[in-house]
DNA sequence: ACACGCCGC
DNA sequence: ACGTAGCGGCGTGTA
């Protein structure tokens, strides 16, 4: 079999993507869907016509032959619009990242390319297939080189050989180009004959053969067409000119560049993030696990778990991999030096032959691991190392930190993966289906190769001074996020059936009066319906459109009130219902039978180093409005007579902010334990801080969050219902009297542009590649996240450290009470009953001092019966 | 699976 | 001229 190759036309299905699909945006604003339609089509063709050579031609932008000899050619055609131009870029780049060759060459449009490789190409004994959006490429068809074409919109393909053009068109090929030279082509600007259609076109060919026999032989026509042929005579030669692809154009061609390779599965990863093609994400994990799964399986030592013990006798440092599933801990693999050992685990007693002081474990993800342990009763005493938070910390916006992802990208080591395995979905197997063998194997390869990825991190970390960070602050934390996991925090069941009740009652009420008013009954949660009513039934004014219709947030419901009363009952509705199915009935199904409701934190999520909660999300729990916030009241200590704690950071970030900033007016405010909100108020009004209305403290205290986020004028005019001049002028004032923090967030942009990263106090790291981009709308996220990620992950770095010192103190001074939650500026302890005055003193002392900033650090201490008490 | 809307810091 | 504040999780409806 003659090998296959695969020249696909990357202009034209550029354009037929473009064209063909909706626009697409990232959030960013960059517009995504040519590059999306490219690609689907892509992944396709690859995976349905399996080439063993493949190239991408485009063409470049140089005038070509054509232009020259033809003023008109393709003069009539648009410019290319500005919204396919910024895809142009990132398309090669995905190109570039499935390991294809792009084909260009100055002066040649990506047809001639074509025509001419796909030619070199038969004479070298290949099958072709070019694929392109153009009929025009017919004329290259022949025995060996077939032509595909896109018919309607993207998905659809028509494949012709020489004698499928015959077929369709009565006209070899080669004869194609006559017919297009005769008939002429508007979108390219191909004059032809006048008056000759397809029709005439055929019917001259098919009796002549070519334009330069038609035109040796006029004789033989009569009438009209005698007449139009002869007198444009020239213009039929310059139009079969045009129509010719070249297929003999100067190109240095090696086949050995265009072989298909692998493609780079981190760079598409990280390109679909980035433009958001979750889909995507997807089709190429799957069709990954497809590869990976070939390695060779390998025989591993399997012992029994009496004898784990023994294995690790003398060892201070080794590294596990167990494999959890359905919940449980089923099974261990056990590595030391270059010895790796597998054993099933049916007692988890069994895990205290791990529990010595001198003995170092490293893994990967082991707090999954230390959490299943701690509910059975194990909490070991050794030392931690996890690759999966080193990963972290050297880029922490990659979407997750799988174990076979880390290894491949850092080792360049396959272990397949374990989905491969157990199979996912509505194939996922029971435990017994698994295939033990594939699970040993997959397992003790990630064991053996976990200790090398931690030596391969460790230089990067140590290169990017984060061993600080690492060994002081993450790694300690694991174990403190595991015990506030397993602690969890006890609700009242009473609290939240009362809730309920009440707010069952209240919905009840205004759905009734909502339907009432509306004179018929419909679902409000859903946004179509309530869209239908509010603006096709009341004809109320549509103030936003989303993607899918009309939009109906908060936002625009506020100011559709005045026409109608019936909307601040929506609005209500909206507010309760959210209430109750997240906070009340959404809890219930998550409390144990101590009525304790265990969340999981995650300290691998986000991208400036705070940590996230969920299941249930404990660090969203209602405060701003009353009725919400009275759901803090179902949140109480484990103990009946014990308190609820709560310890925040009062302004952490601004204070963060005065610190490396080293604005002299912000520090000396907190200096001076200044109300910070009054103090710029009085700054920004320019008037004395006694006459700082409370209105105005109130827009200073808007501006000031402004500032942490990266300010814009228009954010702060929404914000404020102000006008944009308004806003802008308060920016102004602002920076006018700060110095020192407009020329700190001047610089950090610049930082950033140049070293494409920002960093937090203790070095914590987060890169930013959209502040280098050419896309406005990017380029202005990256810059706000240059000032944001800064103050942000250094606040991080700052209660992270306490929860580690505060974890330390309870457990040395053997204290009962425990730290259970931390929402981003706030520690919650469940307090026993003797032991307030210590842990409240302890906590004060320790938050803050943990760290010596310019500015003080002040700690707000709340205590009370439940959560809402103690705010 | 995605879009929308909304809760927190 | 453009579109516009940083970081998350989750419930609901709809395709």
């Amino acid at each position: 079999m003659s090998k296959k190759f695969l020249i696909i036309d990357g202009n034209s299905l550029m354009y037929r993507a473009y064209y063909a699909l909706p626009p697409l945006m990232t959030t960013g604003g960059l517009h995504t869907n040519a590059i999306y339609g490219f690609t689907t089509m892509l992944i396709k063709l690859l995976k349905e016509e399996k080439p063993d050579y493949v190239a991408v031609a485009f063409d470049k932008k140089a005038p070509t032959f054509r232009h020259k000899e033809y003023d008109a050619y393709k003069a009539t055609r648009q410019s290319m619009p500005e919204e396919l131009i910024e895809q142009v870029d990132l398309l090669k780049e995905i190109v570039d990242a499935f390991n294809i060759k792009v084909l260009e060459l100055d002066g040649y449009e990506a047809d001639d390319i074509i025509g001419t490789v796909s030619k070199l190409a038969e004479q070298n004994g290949f099958s072709v297939l070019v694929v392109t959006g153009d009929r025009d490429a017919l004329q290259l068809a022949s025995e060996n080189v077939k032509i595909k074409i896109c018919k309607k919109g993207i998905t659809q393909m028509e494949e012709y050989d020489e004698k499928d053009v015959l077929g369709r068109y009565e006209v070899t090929p080669v004869q194609f180009i006559d017919l297009k030279g005769l008939m002429g082509d508007k979108s390219d600007n191909i004059p032809g004959v006048p008056n000759v259609g397809e029709k005439t076109a055929i019917k001259l060919i098919k009796e002549f053969g070519s334009i330069e026999n038609l035109l040796k032989n006029t004789e033989r026509l009569k009438g009209k067409l005698k007449e139009t042929i002869e007198n444009n005579v020239e213009l039929a030669v310059l139009s079969k000119k045009l129509a010719t692809i070249e297929r003999n154009i100067p190109i240095e061609l090696n086949f050995n560049d265009y072989v298909k390779k692998e493609y780079n599965y981190d760079k598409l990863i990280e390109l679909f993030n980035k433009l958001e093609f979750n889909s995507l994400i997807d089709a190429i994990k799957n069709d990954d696990k497809e590869n990976l799964y070939k390695s060779n399986i390998k025989d591993w030592k399997i012992i029994d778990y009496d004898n784990l013990e023994e294995f690790i006798n003398n060892e201070t440092d080794i590294s596990i991999y167990p494999f959890i599933y359905d919940g449980e801990i089923k099974a261990l693999s056990l590595a030391s030096n270059d010895d790796a050992v597998y054993s099933d685990i049916e007692n988890m007693g069994v895990f205290d032959f791990l529990n010595r002081e001198n003995l170092t474990i490293t893994g990967h993800n082991l707090k999954d691991f230390l959490v299943k342990l701690s509910y059975n009763g194990v909490d070991l005493k050794c030392k931690y190392c996890d690759t999966a938070i080193m990963a972290y910390l050297l880029n922490p916006s990659e979407p997750e930190y799988n174990i076979d992802r880390v290894l491949k990208k850092y080792l360049k080591v396959d272990v397949s993966s374990i989905e491969a395995i157990t199979g996912k979905g509505k194939n996922k197997k029971s435990f017994k289906e698994i295939d033990k063998r594939a699970l040993i194997d997959y397992l003790c390869r990630c064991t053996i190769n976990i200790k090398k990825l931690k030596d391969k991190l460790m230089v990067f970390i140590k290169d990017m001074s984060m061993e600080k960070l690492l060994e002081d602050v993450e790694m300690p934390l694991m174990e403190v996020l595991k015990s506030m996991e397993v602690y969890g925090f006890t609700l009242d069941r009473e609290v939240l059936k009362d809730l309920s009740e009440k707010i069952d009652k209240k919905i009840n009420k205004i759905v009734e009066n909502i339907f009432e008013t509306a004179g018929y009954e419909f679902n409000i949660n859903s946004i179509k319906q309530l869209g239908e009513f509010l603006f096709d039934k009341l004809n109320l004014p549509a103030i936003k459109k989303t993607k899918t219709g009309y939009s109906t947030d908060v936002e625009v419901l506020m100011q559709l009130v005045p026409y109608n009363e019936i909307v601040s009952k929506i609005i209500e509705y909206r507010q309760l219902v959210k209430l109750k199915s997240t906070y009340i009935d959404g809890f219930i199904p998550l409390m144990d039978k101590n009525n304790k409701v265990h969340s999981t934190f995650n300290q691998l999520v986000t991208a400036t180093g705070r940590i996230s909660s969920t299941e249930p999300n404990l660090q969203n729990i209602p405060i701003r409005e009353e009725f919400g916030r009275q759901i803090r009241r179902a949140f109480i200590p484990s103990t009946k007579e014990g308190y609820i704690v709560s310890a925040d950071y009062s302004q952490i970030e601004l204070r963060v902010l005065a610190h490396i900033s080293g604005d002299e007016k912000l520090i000396e405010s907190f200096k001076n334990n200044e109300d910070i909100h009054l103090r710029t108020a009085s700054e920004v009004f320019k008037v004395a801080p006694e006459n700082v209305t409370p209105e105005m403290r109130r827009c200073a205290k808007v501006v000031n969050f402004g500032i942490i986020y990266g300010i814009s004028d228009f954010g702060l005019s929404k914000d404020l219902k102000i006008s944009r001049k308004e806003a802008k002028e308060y920016i102004d004032n602002y920076f006018e009297k700060y110095k020192g923090v407009k020329n700190y967030l001047e610089n950090i942009v610049k930082f950033a542009k140049e070293h494409g990263y920002v960093t937090t106090i203790l070095n914590r790291r987060r890169y930013i590649p959209e502040i280098n981009s050419k896309n406005y709308n990017q380029k202005s996220f990256g810059e706000r996240m240059a000032m944001n990620t800064p103050i942000q992950g250094s606040a991080a770095d700052i209660i992270k450290m306490s929860m580690v010192q505060v974890y330390s103190e309870l457990k040395n001074k053997n204290m009962n009470s425990k730290l259970i939650l931390q929402v981003h500026d706030e520690l919650i302890i469940d307090v026993y009953p003797d032991e307030l005055n210590m842990v409240k003193t302890m906590l004060k002392a320790v938050m803050e001092h943990v760290v010596e900033l310019k500015v003080p650090l002040i700690v707000e201490i709340g205590e009370g019966k439940n959560w809402y008490e103690a705010k």
